[in-house]
DNA sequence: ACTTTATTTGACCAAGCGGTCAAAGCAACG
DNA sequence: CGTTGCTTTGACCGCTTGGTCAAATAAAGT
């Protein structure tokens, strides 16, 4: 039945995707249209829907494609590994990603923003619970006293808010700074942020 | 001409203000419909075009509103006063506008995402003199080394990430937390962030 | 060449969109 | 009470929307 897809249906979906992509990221699901999307492919319409069922249907693969790889870098983050590094790596990581992959980011922003109907179950199951078992291991680092005490939830929120701005807030960032790249400078600040957050103090704070 | 509205106009424009708000906050510009924001202000489509000219008219209302208070807090960001101090204060401020107006953090949110059409020329202008101004400020601070050594624009642009996230992000912060309240520990976790961010190392970090 | 299958499109549809308008309802004030 | 101006609405309009369909076109296999 489902056999391999032939040259020319590999092509027309992923410009779909591609361009299905850089509309939903800009305008959301409810904003975007499928003309825009169709036009954005090079396709008519019709062709546009010959290749995928609905406007929703392209939405749900792209969600489907990004969660796939959104999560990676904090599933790579071990245990095992030297407490201050493997944190600030996860970080980096994320960063990369926002630069690398800024359309996916707002993509994401986006779905979040408008309360997350396509993916709030998600959340709650799958993304809960990799968050959980990170955020024991950060527990039991500070807890030995490798790192400062923080709480792991919200320095994971914080590792998320500082990277995912830059991609998501691209627009006002550049506006402030003037610069082109909106990243510029970005890598060294998030890895002073990280290091002096995760640095345990040697007196005691209040 | 311009005569004392009605108490049934401040009513009603007040209203459809916040309905639109609730509205365009959620679902952005595009994605939002008039009978959406009619229905939420509780009055027919008509009635509601009797207030407002247009769809955009309150968009732009609601914008303006917005960015009058939303810099304040970082107006009032004094150079003569304690660096340290001044700033966590502004942090701070700005966590509590996420708390307390978190619809409009996201309504801006939506704006910026979608390439800020209606406000690039306000941030490229207003805000950036704004935070180039306050940037010097710290960077003043950094080199009079009463501060750690940071890049203005990137300690400012993670401020703003920081406290908008909880707002813009809250669904995901909920679903993850399983809590009710998603500001739940961020203002502690916001202080250490800013005070180990801002205080200088003894040594020299290479 | 011919048949089979995959691809593309113009024409079309019902529903929803932002917005208009004339008329009706309503309040205030003499 | 009557009239004047404020408020509300039902009906409507032209346009866009997501989606359909039958027919045309292009590939691929034989």
């Amino acid at each position: 039945m489902s056999k391999t897809p032939t040259r020319i249906q590999q092509r027309n979906r992923a410009a779909i995707l591609s361009a299905g992509l850089d509309v939903f990221s800009q305008y959301g699901f409810r904003g975007s249209t499928l003309d825009q999307i169709a036009e954005a492919a090079g396709l008519s319409k019709p062709n546009l829907l010959y290749y995928f069922p609905s406007k929703e249907a392209i939405h749900t693969a792209l969600l489907e494609r990004l969660l796939e790889t959104w999560l990676d870098p904090l599933k790579s983050l071990d245990g095992d590994g030297d407490p201050v590094e493997e944190i600030m790596n996860y970080a980096r990581r994320k960063l990369t990603m926002s630069r690398e992959y800024p359309r996916e980011s707002r993509l994401f922003a986006n779905e979040i923003l408008q309360g997350a109907p396509r993916i709030a179950e998600i959340l709650r199951t799958d993304l809960k619970a990799l968050v959980d078992e990170k955020a024991q291991i950060i527990r039991d680092w500070a807890d030995a006293g490798k790192i400062a005490t923080v709480d792991p939830h919200h320095l994971i929120f914080s590792i998320w808010a500082l990277t995912q701005h830059y991609a998501d807030f691209d627009v006002q960032v550049r506006a402030v700074r003037g610069t082109d790249d909106p990243f510029a400078g970005a890598g060294a600040f998030l890895d002073h942020v990280m290091r002096s957050v995760l640095t345990p103090v040697s007196g005691n704070t209040s």
